[in-house]
RNA sequence: GACCGGCUAGCUCAGGUGGUAGAGCAUCUGCCUUUUAAGCAGAGGGUCCUGGGUUCGAGUCCCAGGCCGGUCACCA
């Protein structure tokens, strides 16, 4: 590489020498800041003209723009909580270190120490009095005003996205508070976090095609887990009434504006309620959220007014085919069905259970339709065999989805708890399984010996924490939720 | 996986019908002690994503491939 150094990136390096060679150590220990540019913009805000703070103060940060003028020269630098404006001169700084002063590139991290005052312009200001380079940067940065565009190149190189535009920095720094929001939440209710393992035996809790390891020391296969839903309802069983994890979770699938093959998931489970209970849950604990990060519950997404003013509509699966679908299923036949999707060009399901028809009629013609938060209900028995029959109807079950802006945001259920009940459904899944679907849940003895010792009626709950993020910060994709999504080696791997 | 679009200097982008590759910012040199897209004068900087093909000649046309984005498909 050192052959090809484009002449930006050499003429960097011959500054770091310049550096050495003047005493100054281009990547020094440690400084001493006793002030952020933020803080001083409020505290200084006040200043006339000509008057200059009583106290020298210490900032530190990245150089973003440079104005030179000769013997005397502006910058600002950034640091986490914003940018401000520095003024170097000769007189002050000698010649020599005006000199060094003068050789510093955008990009460099800088520590300055001075009065600060206020220029002509009315703009917070600190005086140098003594600059240190803190580290010096080899790489150039983007253009100062159109920042760094490209969608590709801001997705692999996050580290510079953050650095030039700012608003992304926002969103990251919302991410992290509706985070801890939650946990508060949760929290205050008497909700405990806890940890499951990630590496798993088999695999279990949601239906999706798990990505594969393997461990040598015990040289058997390990999968990672697409759901932690299992272990926790163990918990459940061995005596925790509310807990909740929040994690990653890792799915063997396409990529797209709303899947990430690993994205982070919350899963909530308490014992002595149902479906019911974490209904009210959901609707408190998302309203929260949006009023924490909004201070009102009617948001923009795309461009889209959502209102988050509990409750919100409950629409049973069938209606719902009817209302959007325009697809009537009630007391119809299992080759009724089947007909009708051939109708709406939903081919290739032959092979598979009459319940999994169903699930793919509701994706392809009512989730799309779904703006305004909305719970789905009563879904049919065959592809929920983790949760319980509905009380009133023993072919569907008691689970909802919790759909937004097209998007599914939570999923629930009545935690089925007889045993007897649940190897009967593992059971038809192994034999889907066997029949090639990759998808279907594995037989869990150990999941079924814990049921046997009996679960408490309990309702649970799991969020996808990362589509709840992009629309409480309006992002359309997934990607800019996450600080490194993923993406393709650009060349490929041998 | 299918279709559409993109890929040109460090960054943001221009480059009819094929004829030695351009601008702004950034960089370098000189001038400049309150500027903020600082200014003025000059200079350097390119695997035009990759590989083939057509052509006297390809950034441009054709074929294949790569990566990204979008739409669809897949996907609780």
């Amino acid at each position: 590489m050192s052959e090809e150094l484009n002449e930006l990136i050499r003429v960097r390096r011959e500054k770091l020498e310049a550096f050495r060679q003047a005493g100054m150590d281009p990547f020094p220990y440690k400084f001493d800041k006793t002030a952020c540019a933020f803080d001083l913009l409020e505290k200084y805000g006040d200043l006339k003209e000509g008057e200059e703070s009583a106290e020298t103060v210490a900032v530190a940060g990245r150089v973003m723009t440079k104005r030179g003028h000769g013997k005397a020269s502006f910058a600002h630098i950034q640091d986490e909580s914003g940018k401000i404006q520095i003024y170097g001169k000769q007189d002050i700084l000698g010649e020599n270190a005006y000199k060094l002063y003068q050789k510093l590139d955008m990009g460099d991290i800088i520590g300055v120490e001075g009065k600060v005052f206020k220029t002509k312009t009315n703009e917070v200001t600190v005086k140098v009095e003594k600059f240190t380079l803190l580290c010096k940067s080899l790489h150039p940065l983007p253009e100062k005003w159109h920042g760094l565009q490209d969608k590709e190149l801001r997705y692999r190189e996050r580290y510079v996205d953050l650095i030039v535009n700012p608003d992304v920095k926002e969103v990251f720094k919302k991410r992290s508070q509706i985070v801890s929001m939650i946990r508060r939440f949760l929290e205050d209710r008497g909700f405990i976090e806890v940890e499951t393992p990630i590496l798993n035996v088999m695999q279990g809790g949601a239906a999706a095609t798990p990505f594969e390891s393997y461990h040598d020391a015990l040289d058997m296969p390990l999968f990672m887990r697409i759901a932690p839903e299992l272990y926790l309802k163990r918990l459940i069983v061995g005596g925790f009434e509310k807990v909740f994890e929040l994690g990653r979770v890792f799915r063997n699938e396409g990529i797209s504006y709303k899947h990430n093959p690993e994205y982070t998931i919350l899963e909530i489970y308490q014992a002595y309620t149902d479906l019911y209970g974490v209904m009210k849950l959901t609707e408190e604990m998302v309203a929260a959220a949006v009023k924490a990060v909004h201070g009102k519950l009617k948001i923009t997404f795309k461009g889209e007014e959502i209102d988050f003013t509990t409750p919100w509509q409950r629409i049973p699966l069938v209606e719902a085919l009817k209302k959007f679908g325009g697809v009537d299923i009630a007391g119809k036949s299992e080759d009724e069905i089947r007909k009708t999707a051939k109708s709406k060009g939903i081919e290739g399901y032959e092979e598979i259970g009459i319940g999994k028809v169903i699930n793919v009629l509701y994706d392809k013609l009512v989730e799309g339709h779904l703006r305004q938060p909305t719970f789905i209900v009563d879904y049919p028995i065959e592809t929920s065999p983790l949760a319980k029959k509905n009380r009133d109807n023993p072919r569907l079950v008691e689970r909802f989805e919790m759909i937004v802006a097209g998007m599914e945001i939570a999923n629930a259920f009545s935690e089925l708890n007889d045993p007897i009940d649940q190897r009967e459904r593992f059971e038809k899944q192994a034999e889907l399984k066997a029949a090639g679907d990759q998808e279907a849940e594995s037989m869990d003895e150990d999941f079924l010996r814990a049921l046997e010792y009996g679960l408490p009626p309990t309702g649970g709950v799991g969020f996808g924490v990362d589509r709840l993020v992009m629309l409480l910060t309006d992002q359309p994709s997934i990607r800019d939720v996450l600080f490194f999504p993923h993406m393709r080696p650009i060349k490929p791997l041998e």
